[in-house]
RNA sequence: GCCCCGUUCGUCUAGAGGCCUAGGACGCCGGCUUCUCAUGCCGGUAGCACGGGUUCAAAUCCCGUACGGGGUACCA
């Protein structure tokens, strides 16, 4: 039997980090099993559904190199949800409910308890204005599965509403959908968040009706479920698009290497046992099984993540640094940028850092602390040290080898150190790339004004 | 309220009864390399939520407690 497996958004937003990462260990899955990996649009609700999300949400699962076999959206297929829904009303496995929500909720506040209350079970409610389809979930027993990641998961059918299948505007609800779905493009496994454990009840229940409406037909056997513990923020809550910053596409404009954030993804509820966590997709592939994912909830570390990142960014041949790098550069010479690019890729965790190293390169430089200022600046010997090398800067080879030769060649003269001021006259910080092959790449002038107006504060 | 679930260093994870005086990674701290920073290398810090069982032996199995989370829509 061949693995199928699906990942199913919604486009009611942009791609997040939760749901790259359910889509990743379902692709991982399918990959590893030489499976076929399904994308469903779950786009039954015409409200909330933005069709311009589609392609958003394709952009950024293939931005994460996670490709798929299929392609269904579930608006193209209404009818069939329909036509489900309809035989569950004559099978008797639904029946018309005409209550208001205010009056199920009132009277589940009455009565104590939370849900709908059976009401319109055997009233032959009429079709018209304000009604929905109900499915009568039986009044006893046990209904439950065993789950790939949590174990067996039971329910007591007593606690289990009559829920709605079709709204009053004649839409089925997306759990028909998803069953129908499940069963007819014969999904071998569900990989999905945690959030949907509780609604695992009703769709097994409409899976057994569907085929029950279909006497003689062949059937799949029911799929394998493999719910994916959350990722959550600091405050160890699900991630939400509102609270938190967490869609994919903002992490890939602030220069996040997509084979890093899949990398990293692929972590949270999932290891290696070989404790190799930085490493080519394809031994992750190999390794991956959905029985090892993990039960807990996982913390969605940014700085882990950016080790990753500078990890991946590190390892790039220069040139592909240089190419992921260029859309970061804003108005800087592309030309600048690449010869100073080697600096660059040791130093940067985001991609969107580059232009803060080559800012005093470009532009002025920073304004230096008062501490880094007297603490540098305040040693006896940088007046002379300072005057020297303006004096030679002035008719060195303008090379950074030549300029290296001038800032430490009177640095042995005078036996202390002269990289430090320099820097600090020329950058106004501390730390940074290296000095001299920027200089080089700088305008002679600039350098020594710089320079005379550091001396000139000392 | 009701239903479902979780708990190994601050964080992510390895661990499926003896290999665990609990391993790796991030972070943090220290050292070496270095006339800046960074990289690289070396070292350190810190954990089985708690209480009962079961067993010759428990991080691993069972029960309870505590804490935490998810769900409870005519969203998915």
């Amino acid at each position: 039997m061949t693995v199928r497996v699906r990942f199913s958004p919604a486009p009611t937003g942009y791609l997040h980090v939760g749901s790259a990462r359910s889509a990743l260990f379902n692709w991982l899955y399918a990959r590893h099993t030489n499976g076929t990996m399904v994308l469903r649009i779950e786009d039954t609700d015409a409200d909330r559904s933005r069709p311009e999300l589609i392609s958003a949400i394709c952009e950024s699962l293939q931005w994460l190199g996670i490709d798929w076999d299929e392609e269904h959206h579930q608006s193209d297929r209404f009818d069939r949800y329909v036509a489900a829904a309809n035989g569950f009303l004559e099978s008797g496995h639904a029946y018309r409910c005409d209550c208001t929500q205010d009056a199920v909720k009132e009277r589940a506040e009455a009565a104590g308890s939370a849900g709908y209350d059976s009401f319109c079970r055997d009233r032959n409610v009429a079709p018209g204005e304000g009604v929905v389809i109900r499915f009568r979930t039986p009044d006893e027993g046990i209904i439950g599965w065993d789950d790939l990641v949590r174990g067996r998961v039971e329910f007591d059918c007593a606690v289990l509403e009559d829920f709605i299948v079709v709204r009053s505007s004649g839409v089925p609800m997306f759990h028909v959908a998803n069953a129908l779905d499940d069963l007819e493009m014969n999904i071998t496994h569900v990989v999905r968040g945690e959030d949907l454990v509780n609604t695992t009840p009703r769709v097994l229940l409409l899976r057994q009706a569907i085929i029950d409406n279909r006497p003689g037909e062949e059937h799949p056997p029911t799929p394998l479920y493999a719910h994916l513990p959350l990722i959550v923020n600091e405050k160890r809550q699900k991630l939400s698009k509102r609270r938190d910053d967490v869609s994919v596409g903002d992490y890939r404009t602030k220069g996040f290497l997509p084979e890093a954030m899949r990398n990293y993804l692929l972590t949270l509820g999932w290891g290696p046992k070989d404790d190799v966590e930085i490493a080519p997709i394809e031994k992750f592939i190999a390794e991956f099984e959905l029985a090892d994912i993990n039960k807990a909830p996982a913390f969605f570390d940014i700085k882990k993540l950016e080790h990753f990142n500078a990890e991946y960014i590190r390892a790039l041949p220069v040139e592909s640094f240089v190419a992921a790098g260029t859309p970061f550069i804003a108005d800087i010479d592309p030309a600048l940028f690449a010869t100073l690019a080697p600096f660059l890729q040791e130093r940067v965790k985001r991609l969107e850092e580059i232009p803060s190293f080559l800012s005093w390169v470009v532009g002025d430089p920073d304004e230096p602390s008062e501490k880094d200022w007297s603490n540098v600046m305040g040693k006896p010997e940088v007046p002379a040290v300072l005057d020297l090398v303006i004096e030679r800067l002035a008719t060195a080879d303008w090379t950074p080898e030549a300029i290296g030769d001038v800032v430490f060649g009177v640095g042995t003269e005078l036996d202390t150190k002269t990289q430090l001021p320099v820097r600090l006259a020329l950058t106004g910080s501390r730390s940074g790339i290296p000095l001299f092959e920027p200089m080089a790449e700088m305008d002679r002038g600039v350098v020594l004004d710089r320079l005379r107006a550091a001396r000139a504060r000392t």
